[in-house]
DNA sequence: TCTGGGGTCCTAGGACCC
DNA sequence: TCTGGGGTCCTAGGACCC
């Protein structure tokens, strides 16, 4: 182990709710709650501000309601936090080329391999605080570092660090600062192994890691009691690896209401299928193994895979391999989640379509047609739509977007400028007008078909330099329609509608609002 | 109003091959 | 005539992580 604790974990605080505050000035310091809106939807993160009513992640969405109900709910925005994660991670690869990353906000660095290798404590710890000052000026976020001698110990630094703190651990004091610390701390013990260990009357990292190895194997199995035998003495001798190749690619979707109709499921499996292979072909793979997922409607999950002859990221094979595998699972009783994956990767090359048109067999074989180089990414494709997949009712046709305004979602507007949808519903659509370096701006209500109003992306979070002028207040601005959400609002400047517009009736009966204050 | 979406790794059994 | 001993690939499921 080395004498130096040169492995830095960086870690940002309640990310996507900490990037949305930052760019919702109306937001900060207030409980803001991301993840799914849908009747089935999870948290994906929850500010601070939210965390002290007992929100976390992955909790439902409906019971963090019930806990937070003045918080402000919004869908994610994927393309944000990448963008932010992409400056992230530039930044950390200016302390070295070994650069980790485990999530969009979450990376190991190993600083011995940097132009700048600390050659002491305090100066690991001094990297780390340059480099959460730094952070904090380009993204205006913070974050926490943990810095060690292994990386589950960075890990753990980190994790004592929050929020926006750092902690280093000294080499040497490893062991009494985990022998009082729950299993649980360990990476790879879950719910399951922890049950496991409680059974055996294990309950801390000591007693895992007196009860030795031969013991922990025979009550967890070879590979994970060796592991998790070797991290509870300390030793833990993971390298940093820069860039690994992904292993699989898959979709999935989740229904709000659960599908019975087997023409209906069967349709989905194809769309999702599509979109995979997108997915594969903006990142250049092909793959071999098509793999079908299905969850029932009382939860039970089985896959049913598929593999083929060679690998490919033409849509039809998979298509058609999703389908071939569809035909083999028995969907009485409804169906909540499908997900279509491909695994098996491989870089597509001119040898692999060779192989793959070899020699003869019964797998589905085709030549993928040419691949056109066009990069439709596919995360960071625009999405405008956005449709929950099971909007109730939604046709599943291609254009079924109905759910045209999502909470959280970026805007703009002819005359009011850019903002950010607070809620809609019943044909209205309320925005805040502001950006993330404005002053917190004010609400209009609008029509939902309000011509002027149109998707946007999203801003970045640190005004660029020369940039425009913060346009919403910068121009004289004709009266708003609205403070509170009132009579549908009809505003100066805006065209009356043919009566009845398309009310899209459909979009969210109940509505959905961001916020209810 | 229970339980998202994207991944990784491990285990275990059977097929198949030498 | 009653059963070897690997190794690898494929499939299915499950734990875990963010």
């Amino acid at each position: 182990m080395r004498p130096v604790p040169s492995i830095l974990h960086l870690d940002m605080d309640a990310f996507y709710a900490s990037a949305e505050q930052a760019s919702k000035p109306s937001l900060r310091g207030k409980a803001v709650i991301v993840g799914g809106l849908g009747p089935r939807g999870v948290v994906a993160t929850a500010s601070y501000e939210a965390r002290v009513f007992g929100v976390h992640s992955a909790m439902s969405t409906a019971q963090a309601r019930r806990l937070c109900p003045h918080a402000a709910y919004l869908t994610p925005r994927f393309s944000l936090y990448r963008q932010v994660s992409e400056v992230v991670m530039q930044m950390l690869r200016e302390l070295s080329p070994l650069v980790e990353p485990l999530s969009l906000d979450e990376a190991f660095v190993d600083l011995a391999a940097g132009p700048a290798p600390p050659a002491s404590a305090a100066e690991a710890r001094a990297t780390g605080e340059r480099l959460r000052a730094a952070l904090l000026e380009a993204t205006t976020l913070t974050a926490s570092v943990g810095l060690a001698a292994s990386k589950m110990l960075a890990k753990t630094a980190s994790e004592q660090a929050k929020p926006d703190g750092l902690v280093v651990i000294e080499p040497g004091t490893e062991r009494e600062l985990l022998a009082p610390m729950p299993v649980r701390a360990l990476p790879g013990v879950g719910p399951a192994t922890a049950e496991q260990l409680r059974r055996s009357g294990i309950h801390t990292v000591a007693e895992a890691a007196e009860a030795g190895e031969a013991e922990l194997v025979r009550l967890l199995g070879k590979a994970h009691g060796t592991s998790v035998h070797a991290l509870a003495t300390g030793q833990d001798d993971r390298p940093v690896v820069a860039e690994r190749e992904g292993k699989s690619i898959s979709v999935e979707d989740t229904f709000d209401v659960d599908l019975h109709d087997r023409t209906r499921v069967r349709a989905e499996v194809v769309r999702l299928a599509g979109r995979c292979v997108d997915r594969l072909r903006a990142a250049g793979r092909s793959g071999r193994t098509v793999v079908l997922k299905v969850r029932r409607y009382d939860f039970s999950t089985l896959t049913r895979s598929e593999t083929l002859r060679g690998p490919t990221d033409d849509p039809a094979v998979v298509r058609e391999a999703a389908v071939r595998l569809l035909d083999g699972v028995d969907t009485t009783g409804g169906v909540r989640l499908l997900g279509v994956g491909v695994s098996g990767l491989a870089d597509f090359t001119q040898e692999d379509l060779f192989a793959q048109a070899g020699p003869a067999g019964t797998g589905p074989v085709t030549a993928a047609g040419s691949r056109e180089a066009g990069g439709e990414e596919a995360g960071t494709r625009p999405d405008p739509s956005g449709a929950a997949p099971g909007a109730v009712g939604a046709p599943g046709g291609p254009g079924a977007g109905e759910r045209k305004w999502r909470p959280g979602q970026d805007v703009r507007h002819g005359v009011y400028g850019a903002g950010w949808v607070q809620g809609s519903g019943l044909g209205r659509v309320t925005v805040r007008f502001e950006q993330p370096w404005s002053a917190p701006g004010r609400v209009r209500t609008l029509r939902g078909d309000d011509p002027l109003l149109e998707p946007a992306d999203p801003p970045p979070l640190v005004r660029p330099a020369g940039g425009q002028p913060p346009g919403p207040v910068a121009r004289p601005v004709p009266p708003p329609l609205s403070g509170p959400p009132p009579e549908p609002p009809t505003g100066p400047g805006e065209p009356r509608p043919a009566a009845g517009g398309p009310s899209s009736p459909s979009s969210s009966p109940s509505g959905s609002s961001a916020s209810s204050p």
